[in-house]
DNA sequence: AAGCAGCATAGAATAATTTTATAAAGGAGT
DNA sequence: ACTCCTTTATAAAATTATTCTATGCTGCTT
């Protein structure tokens, strides 16, 4: 039936849906209930009741039925504008996530380890820029646990590791390689390949615990037999800027990343000294947040950077 | 079952009806499927079969549902906006009416024939206006037939006529007396009181058929079985003003209303000369078209024109 | 007066929504 | 690790809404 015990209708709910208002914005068009009707694909019955419904809603009359045409009342003309409105608006609701799907501007947060924030990440942001329009590129720059745990507590939306850290809720796709290498001063003497054994008796700067770096390096250490604690660690910094300095002074020897001291070496500040019998790869992972959904933007930057 | 045959919904129409945006709205707020069910008097697996059925309708996720609560996707964050704006005005659409209905600024157009309209009507919108605000008055003067047939027509919405002439679509409610008197120029030596049947005698002066003030008399002359061919017509004019200045003229004597030479009998520029046999008494009528709805300044009008 | 055009009404058929009941998944606490 | 608790998902049944067909009514039109 079309109405639900005389005129009353719903439960709880209102008329005033969209469909409603276009059945109501439909008559107003055509003045007629059956012209509306044909246009709706619906039967004059239905179009009758739904006008009905609406009056009985609105306590107002909006058309009055004369012989041969029918007249919309004052209040209808007040109405139809706003109902107009509603239904373009509605009509327009996929269309503006089809907007926003095509605009590339915004603001891209991405966390990053020290390597990957520092040397990895400013040539690829400012080449993604290049290509693609108005990006605000935010790098969060801290040690590899603390953005592993930003990106599990949602926090961060990505982020670059040089560590995998067990965690339920982080995804970790595989980036680009590295490699450990052992540095010293220009003014170190030291023979250009020593056995990974020798690193016990030479003094070593490290980074704080936390730190990527660190980790790879204390699991090829395990790796290899050696207790971490033999190690004679003569300084601890927080940031490979820091060590790299040390090291310069002559503190001691570190292990870095290849790519954080690419620069020193070409231009001899720093020396590498090679390890024969270890392998000191390692390898930097995307992070994401094995549940949420990426904004299109960074589903973009990520095709990018994994292209 | 929530949905019919598997995600699919609906056999014809959409899914972003108030309802459904409501539900979406709702859940954005409280970030919580069943904080919003609890709040819209739902339960939760309609909220989440709505949320289901939009995220389908759109080809994307809106919420990320995480263990212990919900993250809006950025889509949604850009959806949410216009859906609210959505549900603003239609929740508002009542009030329009509401405004609408206090309002009573507007173009308020009487139709009139010419006693009322030039007599009758212009102290009434004055004094109508004093009470209330803004009113912009439109009266069209024209003969009763004219008017009845502009109301009858849809042209006009309410009017003043002072005949009565047969139309299934208007509706007649009494309004002022008047009665019909015979003028003559002050100069025009004649006694106080005739009999009807003396105007045959006397050159008269009439306004144009159609006339309301002239079909009465029409009638007044039937019933005394007076035959209006008989009459001595010297003059056929279209006012009522016209006509008076005829009589004053001194051209003939004239039947009109009371009411539109109350100023020259009072200052004596004509002369009253009674009737001693006849009931020359008649009756305005407002008129509406009997099916049609007046706005609500109409409304409000016509209960100061019957007040 | 019969035919026609246009809206209203009633009841049946169809479709959509909501509910109850239950599952599954992930945390929190013991 | 196990259990409880919270939150969302799923399924089938119950409820409610929408639409249709058939028919009635009213007032023009001829």
């Amino acid at each position: 039936m079309a109405r639900n015990s005389r005129g009353r209708r719903r439960f709880l709910n209102f008329i005033m849906d969209i469909h409603h208002l276009k059945v109501f914005a439909s008559v107003y068009k055509h003045k007629s209930f059956s012209k509306a009707a044909e246009e709706l694909h619906l039967t004059q019955p239905t179009v009758s009741d739904h006008i009905r419904a609406f009056e009985d809603e609105l306590k107002c009359r909006l058309f009055d039925r004369l012989p041969r045409k029918i007249i919309p009342t004052k209040e209808a003309a007040v109405l139809i504008t706003r109902a107009q409105e509603v239904i373009e608006r509605v009509e327009g609701f996929k269309d503006v996530l089809g907007e926003f799907r095509k605009d590339l501007s915004g603001h891209l947060v991405i966390g990053a380890s020290t390597i990957p924030g520092t040397y990895i990440l400013p040539g690829l942001t400012s080449s993604f820029r290049q290509k693609n329009a108005s990006v605000l590129f935010e790098v969060v720059v801290s040690d590899s646990r603390a953005i592993i745990d930003k990106v599990a507590g949602d926090d961060l939306l990505i982020g670059i590791v040089g560590a995998k850290l067990e965690s339920k809720q982080v995804d970790y796709k595989p980036f680009l390689d590295d490699e450990l290498i052992v540095v010293a001063s220009r003014k170190f003497d030291l023979r250009k390949s020593i056995s990974i054994r020798d690193l016990v008796n030479l003094p070593i700067v490290m980074r704080e615990q936390g730190s990527g770096t660190r980790r790879e390096f204390e699991k090829i250490l395990e790796k290899e037999g050696i207790d971490f604690q033999h190690l004679n660690i003569v300084g601890i910094f927080g940031s490979t800027d820091a060590v790299k300095q040390a090291v310069k002074e002559g503190m001691g020897i570190s292990i870095v990343s290849r790519r954080s001291v690419k620069d020193e070496l070409t231009c001899g500040m720093l020396k590498e000294i090679r390890i024969k019998d270890a392998d000191m790869k390692r390898q930097f992972y995307i992070i994401t947040h094995r549940k949420r959904t990426l904004p299109h933007l960074y589903k973009m930057f990520l095709e990018y950077l994994l292209s």
